[in-house]
This record gives structure tokens, sequence and C-alpha cells, in this order.
DNA sequence: TGGATGATCGCA
DNA sequence: GCGATCATCCAG
């Protein structure tokens, strides 16, 4: 949104793209009867609310994006091409709209509930995408507008950037609008 | 590269 | 109601 003031910065979705960087290095933990499976935040994806056309909040409040104008660190989980379930995480103040999708993670623990759950025999490839890691990790509708913080059956917890890596930026994947803002964020390993 | 597969939402 | 759309994944 560039407004009539004497300065041109997007403030919009500020918090989100904050969030969006904060969350990388941190841990998401799933809890189910069956045990424990996590693993640390390795790519996130911004989405804000009107002015952002890639996001559902981008014509205000409907039954599905309603959660993303509540208050923040709450799951906003929704079903896509029908047959994946998608992460976000709410991030803005209430009454504004803001989530990060996570897109990708390393896994931590229940590495072999994570390969039964996505029909793996290896590590490789099991939460490199955004649906692979609900499946693997068991999340689905249930678990939409769960309070992250609070440690109930899903929630985020601390973790860290590593020595040697580095935040890579650019623009959001799989989508046709909003591809001008570099709202992607990744963890590699420094090429250096 | 395209098919699977179904909820969502604007418009009629 | 109707149909275009969709923040994906995987086989071939």
């Amino acid at each position: 949104m560039t407004g009539r003031g004497i300065i041109d910065i997007d403030f919009y979705g500020r918090e989100t793209v904050r969030v969006a960087k904060e969350l990388l290095g941190k841990i998401l933990v799933r809890e189910t009867a069956g045990g424990v499976i996590s693993g640390r935040i390795l790519e996130t994806e911004a989405y804000t609310g009107p002015g952002d056309p890639a996001s559902h909040a981008v014509r205000g409040p409907t039954p599905r994006s309603a959660i993303m104008f509540g208050p923040p660190g709450r799951a906003y989980v929704y079903f896509c091409y029908g047959m994946h379930h998608l992460l976000n995480v709410v991030t803005e103040r209430e009454g504004t709209a803001g989530a990060v999708l996570i897109r990708s993670l390393e896994p931590r623990e229940g590495l072999q509930r994570m390969r039964k759950n996505r029909g793996r025999k290896t590590e490789a490839g099991l939460l490199d995408g955004p649906g692979k890691i609900t499946r693997a990790l068991e999340i689905d509708l249930e678990l939409n507008g769960r309070d992250l913080t609070q440690g109930e059956g899903l929630y985020l917890t601390g973790g860290t950037i590593l020595p040697g890596e580095i935040v890579s930026t650019g623009p959001r994947v799989g989508i046709r609008n909003g591809l001008d803002k570099p709202w992607r964020f990744r963890l590699i390993t420094d090429p250096k």
C-alpha cells in the first residue's frame, strides 16, 4: 500500500513478514497418542490480507479465511487441491489478516512414524513440501484454530539458525498473483 | 507434463 | 446452484 506520505514503504503485512523470517529454525511439534513427531522449520511464506492478491484474505473475511483475521499464534489449516492439508501460523493482531505457510521441515523426532505416514522407506524428501508436512505430522482440519503457543497436540517451540546457515529470500511459489513480493524465506547452507 | 480430487467463493 | 480456481504431489 503506497500512501500519500513522504516515504514510499509498504508497511502492510510487516508483522507477517517478520514472523515468517523468525519462524525459521524453530521446532514444530506434533503430539499424538502414537507418539511425538517433530521437525525444524526450513522454509516459510508470508501471506497478508487485502493488498496481497495471493492471500485467502484478499477479499476480506470469508468462512474459510476468517481465522486469518483472528488472534495470532493460532493454526490456520485448510484443504487444497482436493487432497492436501496445508498448515499456516496466524500472525497479525486480531482484526488484521496475516498468516505464514510452513513449507518445509527438517525431520527431527518420530522418523519412523513420518516414513510410515508418507509411505516412504527413506528420509529423503520426507517433509520438503507443505502437503508432505501435514501428511507426515498427521495434521488435518481438526487442528484448525489450535493455539500453537499452548503446547497441546500441535505447537511451536524454541529452535535456532545454525552456524553456516543463511536466510534465502525470493518470490513465493505455487501462486499466480503476488509474485512481485519476495515473501518466501528458506534456511540454506551458506555456499561460501 | 498432466492427472487426481474436492472445498471454496464470486457471480448468476 | 455453477464452474473456475487452487499456497500440491507424484508417476511416467
